[in-house]
DNA sequence: TGAAATGTTGGGGCG
DNA sequence: ACGCCCCAACATTTC
């Protein structure tokens, strides 16, 4: 029994560089075997499409890594806590490492996990590889969770060492025994129809493609972050969130690496960081209130008058909205799993605010097309822009799509884009194609209604009514103001 | 990590 | 020369 092998969980930590749970394994002397399951019954907020592309290939790339290493990794696809049992049964294993998740749901469920296994007097060793500060660990004076970015933010700040990544081990021992793995196309991860080709050319995943994207994010977008970041023309991102989502790198990782060149760029890598930490209180909100996907944490917002708007909801889903900016961002969405941040902004906020349909219907949009789809992000993201979050933006505040994209999007390249339709517009009215003239429109091959729709609603009415909504519901009584 | 409405000010045109 | 008005330009308040 000497010889009992060990298991490794992979989960949201699909790399071998940094990875505790894998260095412990591997340090434990035993040989290791590396497994993955899928679990169809996941629950509401299993991988929505775009995500399942993603893994298909991050898990191809994660085996390629396992085989050069000496072992190959395990698929396996049934509710997670039978199918540990099983494997673990199997192969006699005396122990069971994994990466901790912290979304409420898997982390009752990696629970119920260690239990069972226990029972059977197999170890369970867990690790934090995900979050550079778990939410347990960040507390207000009062030892209250924190509710407000900014304060949350600096704490971290105060706590924040500089830890390096650990490096990936340079060989694993192998189990010598015999373990089915189902093919990867048993998991059945990629979309029946060939909807992920464009969003193929986009991306490169695995824990390869993450190195290499931070590579290029630190020599040529990391100067001038801070101010491009938001400019949607200009791929001025990092385009590092689905690597970071999948765990092909570590956050850990992301700071050391942009840390190292602070000195040249401080303000640059503070803005840098900074979205790191809008991640880390994502988690931290998320952790706090396990329903904040599904209900505003303002509860009174469950009652504003939503709209059931079916034919505006495709609209919006398809990018025909009539709002350039904001068509030209579902657009992008649809065809390559990502959207701009800037632009995602605009766009909720023209769902939630400008067509009065809830949150958590373009909540479901997102996760179901976005590479990155993050259960926290996701959900802390769209209750900010729906007002209803914690650290929320008042509602009050209305994004004007015209003006949003005239500042962030000066000469329209990202709406031309996007739009090929809109492509001959003259720069002033490539934002707000329904106030040209007639002839403008003429010269550019647009017919409003025909080639590119009429705008779904004009804005200026549109926030009035949003603002009416929102009046209805701000005193608690149901009752409009005056 | 807004925008619109409203208020204030000061320069210049003009009778 | 003077007062009046107009209206950018900027500041403040409100949604």
């Amino acid at each position: 029994m000497e010889d009992a092998p060990v298991v490794l969980l992979f989960q949201r930590d699909l790399r071998v560089g940094d990875n505790p749970a894998l260095t412990a394994a591997v340090e434990s002397g035993a040989p290791v075997i590396p497994l993955f399951v899928l679990d169809d019954e996941a629950g509401a907020w299993a991988p929505g499409a775009a995500s399942r592309w993603w893994l298909h290939h991050s898990l191809a790339a994660l085996r390629v890594q396992l085989d050069a290493l000496g072992v190959p990794l395990i698929l396996r696809r049934g509710e997670l806590a039978a199918t540990l049992l099983d494997v673990t049964r199997a192969v006699a294993a005396k122990a069971v490492f994994w990466n901790r998740r912290h979304e409420p749901a898997a982390a009752a469920r990696e629970r119920t996990c260690e239990a069972e296994l226990l029972r059977r007097g197999v170890r369970v060793e867990g690790f934090n590889a995900t979050l550079l500060f778990e939410p347990a660990r960040v507390r207000t004076r009062e030892g209250h969770p924190f509710t407000v970015f900014t304060p949350f933010w600096r704490t971290c700040l105060a706590l924040a060492t500089d830890e390096a990544p650990l490096p990936a081990p340079r060989a694993i021992r192998a189990w010598d025994g015999a373990l089915a793995s189902l093919p990867l196309g048993a998991l059945e991860l990629e979309p029946a129809h060939d909807w992920a080709g464009e969003i193929a050319a986009a991306w490169t995943p695995g824990e390869r493609g993450a190195h290499a994207q931070l590579e290029r994010f630190l020599d040529e977008r990391l100067p001038g972050y801070a101010a491009g970041r938001d400019r949607p023309d200009l791929d001025a991102t990092s385009r590092l969130s689905p690597h970071l989502g999948f765990g092909e790198i570590s956050a850990r990782a992301l700071r050391h690496a942009s840390l190292a060149g602070a000195a040249r760029a401080p303000r640059d890598t503070e803005a840098f960081l900074r979205q790191l930490g809008w991640r880390e209180f994502s988690y931290h909100l998320l952790a706090h209130h396990p329903d904040l996907p599904d209900h505003p944490l303002r509860p009174e917002f469950a009652r504003l008058p939503w709209r059931d708007d079916a034919l505006a909801m495709g609209t919006w889903r398809r990018g025909k909205t009539g709002y350039p900016i904001v068509d030209a961002g579902m657009r992008q969405l649809w065809r390559t799993g990502w959207m701009h941040n800037r632009v995602r902004m605009i766009a909720a906020s023209f769902l939630v605010k400008d067509l009065l349909l809830p949150w958590q219907a373009g909540e479901r949009w997102f996760w179901e097309t976005l590479v990155d789809a993050d259960l926290a992000n996701n959900s802390a993201s769209w209750q900010w822009v729906a007002g209803c979050g914690a650290d929320a933006a008042p509602y009050f505040r209305v994004f004007n799509p015209v003006l949003q994209g005239r500042r962030f999007d000066p000469d329209g390249s990202y709406v031309r884009r996007w739009i090929p339709e809109l492509a001959r517009l003259p720069d002033e009215a490539v934002h707000h194609p329904w106030s040209a003239s007639e002839t403008t429109l003429r010269e550019a091959g647009v017919r409003l209604g025909v080639t590119y729709p009429t705008r779904i609603v004009d804005h200026a009415e549109a926030r009035a009514r949003a603002l009416a909504a929102y009046a209805q519901i701000r005193d608690g009584r149901g009752a409009p103001k005056r």
